[in-house]
DNA sequence: ATGTGTGAAGTACTTCACAGCC
DNA sequence: GGCTGTGAAGTACTTCACACAT
């Protein structure tokens, strides 16, 4: 489909993959690395190590924004990370709540990966009447009670929950019902949220749940091993560093 | 318990998906809130909505754990947390330590979700020297110096990395050397590790990008909408809550 | 010469749909 | 009659391997 194509099919890159998505971060990352080092070009061979991924995967899911690179040269380091941040929308600001500011809420607030891309701390929300006005990360919490109120005012259109798993729910009801459409989601709750509303979900306990497992088949197969180090080829599990190449997390109803 | 097959093929269970793995906990989640509720048994369909996935999936999950249910009845709700517990490795203990006593370290060492599951804080780590004997979360906090030395008096094989950026590699390596085996890492970096070791992230902001992504998505198709609201047939994004479907993570060297 | 972009082949996961057991 | 367990079909993602642009 590629060849000619002097200015593309007008719905600009529609349908892709799920996958490619949750790399790009990633991809992003290793670039804006690579440009404070003031690097002009990188092969895909390059950038894919330092994003921990292999070349040709990085090859095709760059295939799928369009032809940004220049063959026998490589890829121009600004220019991709602009057309990656334009595609991921991180040429915009997106204005954020935290709702729920106990340990996790205030390194989240803390956290400086948001600013450096397009995330902006509109306001922080406690239900505590006691957090009121104590500022965190610099920024006075807010009593729950303004959460429809700061919202609107502030066309927020992205929630983070990080209270109790009790109350998520109940945030995430009030958080939509005043116009979020996407939540982040750090309880230990399944949310359910009307069509149209995305959830993504961040459960601290899974991930270290999924380690045990393989560590408990690490300590199994010691017996099996007999030999000295090849752990890698028994399993067959995939080569690189999970991107956490996640499925979309849009809930249904 | 199972249908007739008295002792099943001795590798029991191998080449469970590591989608499937990565679903484990979502359902044992589930499965431990209908126990405290003296739930005695659940059907596929009741226990799927429950974890936010279809039941087709759950079904299919549970049958590469083994034959579990009673048809035209369906799962014995104890009897399968202990499956599953069993399955994930959780009917162990298994001491971790936590390196990097920020905020995110302190939300880390407080939160409930690990003690419940057979995950044990065995020691906090901070590079801070005045940092050193404050407790957090009742565990006083010890100087990176002492690293080795933790790891080994405790055989602490589960790592998570809590620290900036900077230093991840750094005490990642150590960690490795001192004989950790499997990596939770939390700050915004690759990590190397040699073959054998497993690693699974955590990248707060990349979870925002992608939920930017799709929130641009939203705002660009209004325009093409045209009808009322059935935005959920217009993108063929799946269905369900993501369960964190993820990748294993085993980074080759 | 070198490294991109991509069809084609391979692999992993999901969903369907229904036989079989309770 | 109800619900599990699972082959078979369908879908999504990954990897290969090479034509082609620079």
């Amino acid at each position: 489909m590629a060849t000619g194509r002097t200015h593309r099919p007008a719905t600009r890159s529609r349908g892709i993959p799920e996958a490619t998505v949750a790399r790009l971060p990633l991809y992003l990352r290793a670039l804006t690395a690579l440009s404070e080092r003031s690097v002009p070009t990188v092969s895909s061979e390059e950038l894919a190590a330092a994003a921990g991924v292999n070349s040709a995967k990085l090859r095709k899911d760059f295939s799928y924004l369009g032809s940004y690179g220049t063959r026998g040269v490589g890829y121009d380091v600004e220019y991709l990370v602009y057309q990656i941040s334009r595609e991921l929308g991180l040429t915009q600001d997106w204005p954020v709540v935290i709702v729920g500011i106990g340990n996790l809420g205030a390194a989240l607030a803390n956290y400086g990966g948001f600013a450096s891309r397009g995330f902006r701390v509109a306001a922080l929300i406690d239900a505590d009447p006691a957090m009121a006005g104590k500022p965190v990360a610099g920024i006075p919490v807010q009593h729950t009670d303004e959460l429809e109120k700061i919202i609107k005012d502030n066309g927020v259109s992205i929630g983070v929950i990080a209270t109790p798993a009790g109350a998520a729910q109940q945030v995430c009801d009030r958080l939509v019902a005043a116009g979020v459409t996407s939540i982040l989601n750090f309880a230990p709750t399944v949310l359910t949220v009307p069509d149209g509303v995305d959830v993504r979900k961040v459960d601290l306990s899974i991930e270290l749940q999924i380690l045990a497992f393989h560590e408990q088949r690490k300590a199994g197969e010691e017996t099996a091993a007999g030999d000295g180090a090849l752990p890698a080829a028994t399993r067959d599990t995939s080569t690189d560093q999970g991107p956490d190449g996640d499925v979309p997390a849009v809930m249904p109803a």
